[in-house]
DNA sequence: TACTTTGTTAAGATTTTATTTAACGTTTTG
DNA sequence: CAAAACGTTAAATAAAATCTTAACAAAGTA
């Protein structure tokens, strides 16, 4: 066995691993996350649980850099803290669970789009009724207003189906619709 | 009725679209969508059907601006070219199906991250497989090549469900699931 | 065929976002 | 209690994305 090969053999592990490093930042990237902080999760993803002066030093990049990247992770739960035993650093460990992470990604993104939505349809539709219940408004005007309350209005079921997606997937209830691994064929 | 007060009201329902286009501006930029496209697409929803200049006077923007807006939204499908009788100029117009739009963007979204990190897990597979094949190498080494393969395989599960869903919403039978009203509540 | 009109590409300018260095406050430790 | 370690915030810098003006190419019209 030769020192070399090894030393090779690692460095070979180390590249494949972060081919799959690249790819899960570009996924994050997808969905809008940075890719410097999909890189994170990727590297914390097959690190373990980590310091940020771990993190610094792997990803060779600042500290503050490690701390936002960190704390915009922590937002959809895809990292949490954890505590290693006589270790005064803060540790921080990436879900690794994937199914988890979409279920945290998407239930907490989902429920965003919902609320900032029906919030927002509700205060235009306070305005749109406000209108339409002045006297001193031409009949096209009217109109107008009342189709634009109407067009809102119809949009309000997507929303509450979006929730209730939200709320199947948030509860893992998806999985047992949807199932982790694929039904076998019927046998004859 | 005075003019005056219907310019004021014409002004109010005005406002109150803008309440709605920023926030679904607000939902693309959650989901990585810049929020110009974002508005683009808002104003479409409520404009109907457009032409890149009629954008243009709408935004207040440049016509390049929206030239690259309708090709980014183009990508998912959130804005479709159009033909409007005796105009030579092309026209858009927007998904108004939110249900549509949710089918569209997020099918697209999530095939992609599946064959982005299946690619990338097979060619490192391939690359940990030879590694593990070597006579070279020590124990560790080979220990840990096989580690990194196994969490790699175990994650393929994640991905065939993800494509799973991604069927299903593309083919529209998540609805047959998830209803897109909720179930009325049982008689007694 | 020459002249418009339309849409896109290219280059430059501007703005926004990300990253780093430096400073700060807090906690721990000797 | 002083000194050091740690994490975060602030300010400055660097990098990236966006937007505009200008040039170009393609299609349509006279």
């Amino acid at each position: 066995m030769s020192d070399y090969k090894d030393e090779q053999a690692r460095e070979s592990i180390d590249n494949a691993k972060d081919l799959v490093i690249d790819s899960l930042a570009e996924t994050m990237d997808i969905y809008g996350v940075t890719r410097s902080a999909g890189t994170l999760y990727g590297t914390m993803y097959f690190e373990g649980d980590m310091t940020l002066d771990e993190m610094r030093d792997k990803l060779g990049m600042s500290k503050p850099s490690m701390s936002t990247g960190v704390k915009r992770l922590q937002e959809f739960n895809a990292v949490k803290k954890t505590f290693r035993r006589g270790q005064r650093k803060h540790t921080y460990v990436a879900e690794r669970d994937f199914f988890q992470f979409f279920s945290n990604f998407f239930s907490h993104k989902w429920e965003r789009e919902v609320n900032l939505n029906l919030q927002a349809i509700r205060s235009a539709q306070d305005q749109l009724s406000a209108i339409m219940e002045s006297n001193d408004i031409s009949a096209e005007t009217y109109n107008e207003a009342n189709e634009v309350y109407e067009v809102l209005e119809n949009s309000k079921p997507y929303y509450y189906w979006l929730q209730r997606m939200a709320t199947m997937i948030r509860s893992g209830e998806i999985f047992d619709i949807v199932p982790l691994h694929p039904p076998e064929n019927e046998q004859e």
